[in-house]
DNA sequence: CGCACGTTTGATTACCGTCAAGGTATGTGG
DNA sequence: CCACATACCTTGACGGTAATCAAACGTGCG
């Protein structure tokens, strides 16, 4: 269980990303503090659950990445998100006991256990941090259905450059300061599974992106060189910086 | 205002579609149904909303079927979902104040209107009704990335398959009895941009799933012949048919 | 050092897109 | 009642993007 504290002090990354988007109570900030239970730590490509196996809790990210994916009948796959600290995974299993989705560490990561019981009793007691999730999770839902769009009508260019967009946004919510360079712990297969594109493709695809002086990349590292260019290549929109709370009644007592 | 009715008379699609999964208290049904205001009525090709328009509520389907779709720069659009009775829909517009996909009606349809700041109140002292509408969403959000995947790994025949399977999955739903003869409104041209393929291919593949044997047609309806064996062919899961409520506290009194 | 893993490149193939045109059904107005 | 328009479906020919197959090249690590 972590320290639960209203003061900021060693907060999990949920309710710090929570109050991003809205006050919190002080008696709210308790109950989300009190509702995780221990941590638990998986390492770079370790998975944290397999798809169809029984499960009752879901993860906080506290630190480092993970992909949710499933695996197809001849081998193949594909990743459906990334996931960053302060994001709410294992979503599926609240729908049924199983889960739906691998979840896969794809840096070193920390994550904490989130009893799905204990999610229905801050749903219960806490309505307004109950709403809150449902706008996060509407959020991430347009995210998704925004790599559906790249995937269903974009070419491979377009598709690659929405996916780096998307990261750097999604990374600069908890980032804080300017992002203008990230560091890729991801394979060109990884991305390939994500994109739906083989990892040949991707290859040649990076470097025509740099040919075209869209990025440049140095190992690991990748920098995105005119990002209103990108922006407008792709029509991309960010889905992470803004969520709306208005909605919500200013408080419970 | 619907009627407001405890005892199960022309109540909402939703409180119907709610209840299908949870036993409501009498004071949950009252406040669902107290909740949705007057209903529109939209014709078949109309919109409903478009993406970008300023827009501060929601909609219940009562009747017909919509999609969400977005048009992209080069004059292309991909439709992200189907939506069908029973279904909340405009979710994206609770995180943003402006619609993120435009909803148009595929039939003629009848929704009715749910306030974002009702809906806050919904969530604030039913928190057992937001809690199942959080689960409902994780549900459709496994349905999208079904999608997702059907797009991004699979070939034409399989993705069509998927389709139609999940159509089918979700009308049996609402309609209760057996399903196995669809009425299908679209055109192939939407069901091209549902699946990233154009209408010519979309052609071509229903000619082929008929020589295979796979389905039959005549007109608009559409009936398929081997469901178990589509189901084993595609790797098809129904995610529609069952969703956990068991980590809800049983009554909030 | 050698192995495993990931990246890069080349040659060939195939699935699906594009372009074009004809066919069918439904509806409307003269 | 028929000419005509419109929307949708169907089919053919051709071309292109990305898949597949294969192999070489780096690079980090035990």
């Amino acid at each position: 269980m972590m320290l639960a504290s209203p003061l900021g002090f060693r907060r999990s990354a949920l309710t710090r990303r929570l109050s991003h988007y809205l006050t919190l109570t002080e008696a709210e900030d308790r109950a989300l503090e009190a509702a995780e239970e221990r941590e638990r730590r998986v390492a770079a490509g370790e998975p944290l659950v397999e798809a169809s196996q029984p499960i009752d809790r879901l993860f906080v990210v506290q630190h480092g990445w993970l992909h949710s994916s499933v695996r197809l009948r001849d081998g193949g796959r594909q990743i459906l998100r990334f996931h960053y600290p302060g994001d709410l995974i294992g979503v599926s299993s609240i729908a049924w006991s199983q889960a739906a989705t691998t979840l896969t560490a794809v840096s070193d990561c920390i994550v904490s256990e989130l009893p799905k019981t204990q999610l229905g009793r801050l749903f219960a007691a806490q309505g307004r941090i109950g709403g809150l999730l449902y706008a996060i999770a509407a959020a991430e839902s347009v995210a998704m259905s925004d790599r559906l769009t790249a995937i269903g009508r974009m070419n491979a260019i377009q598709r690659l450059a929405t996916l780096l967009l998307d990261i750097t946004a999604r990374l600069r919510v908890t980032a804080g300061g300017v992002v203008d360079t990230i560091e890729l712990p991801l394979t060109q297969a990884d991305i390939g599974d994500a994109l739906g594109l083989t990892k040949v493709h991707v290859n040649r695809t990076f470097r025509e992106m740099e040919k075209r002086g869209m990025i440049s990349r140095a190992g690991r590292r990748l920098k995105i060189l005119d990002e209103p260019g990108l922006i407008d290549f792709t029509g991309f929109v960010d889905r992470h910086a803004v969520i709306a709370t208005d909605w919500l009644p200013p408080l419970l007592g």
